[in-house]
DNA sequence: TTTATCTTTGCGAATGATTATCATTTTCGT
DNA sequence: ACGAAAATGATAATCATTCGCAAAGATAAA
């Protein structure tokens, strides 16, 4: 698998936009993490990357992880069960409802829910600067 | 540290409740669980539990606090950085807020967030089971 | 209380995920 | 193209947690 001229574009300036240098292991595994409709953890990452760019390695997609979620471009995320899920940040943020059953993920979004948050905090005397809101659910029927 | 008389006939019927064989070294260890007003790691059990009972392994705290959890006596939480961490279920649910400079985790508990959680659950054909609400905040000041 | 059965324990090895080391390669501003 | 600084692959190391097993202990029946 090989990238187009345009994605490779489009992934080599959102990572001079997060201010990290580009290299093709960078590309391949942001590109992964842009496409990826779901929550992969690293080895999957690993697998889908290595699919575009062949050279890069277990250590290297840590790594890279680490900077761009220094750099907020990805979320980690630890669910119940199993290592860290990651994905690409979206321009609105979502919580999620992990289907116990299934372990499949769904994202959701409460306006409610975010404005409590932040008055709950103002209330203690915090300042909300993230959160995580994980539902865990069974499908009904 | 010895426990006194009281303190273990309370914590033998609460391990009888939850159905699982009562030795010493659980004794000790929900009893620590008990009496935490934090929210400990496992190590940092093993060695508070070793100080009332000094034959407990390592290996028993995580095979205990996992009959424990699956007894819904416990829960677990994994807070971002770190490994998990351990507190004895309360008569109450609560969530919980991370002090992003301390570590230090401060609980609450909002009826109307709990209400709508269950709400967009049930939007989206799921039932709520559980579910987690962490707010990652700095003190004000 | 003695016995029989089944469970739990401590120890230490094994595992799985993630991070560190280091020599080599690559990036990027000049 | 050059050179300093950063990133990489391979592999070793670390950290948290689990497993395997023989010995010790808990429970219930006799
Ligand atoms: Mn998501
Ligand atoms: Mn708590
Ligand atoms: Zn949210
Ligand atoms: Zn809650």
């Amino acid at each position: 698998m090989k990238l187009n001229q345009k994605d490779e574009l489009l992934i080599v300036s959102s990572l001079r936009d997060a201010g990290v240098r580009v290299t093709k292991q960078r590309v391949a595994l942001l590109y992964i993490l842009d496409n990826a409709k779901d929550h992969p953890d690293a080895i999957e990452l690993y697998k889908r990357a290595s699919e575009v760019e062949p050279t890069i390695s277990l250590a290297t997609v840590y790594r890279t992880l680490s900077v761009l979620i220094e750099a907020k471009v990805v979320h980690r995320h630890s669910f119940e069960g199993g290592g860290a899920r990651f994905e690409k940040a979206k321009r609105l943020h979502h919580d999620h409802i992990v289907d116990l059953n299934t372990g499949e993920v769904i994202e959701f979004n409460s306006e409610i829910i975010e404005k409590i948050q932040f008055e709950i905090a103002a209330e203690m005397g915090y300042e909300l600067i993230h959160h995580k809101l994980e539902l865990y659910c069974r499908k009904i029927n």
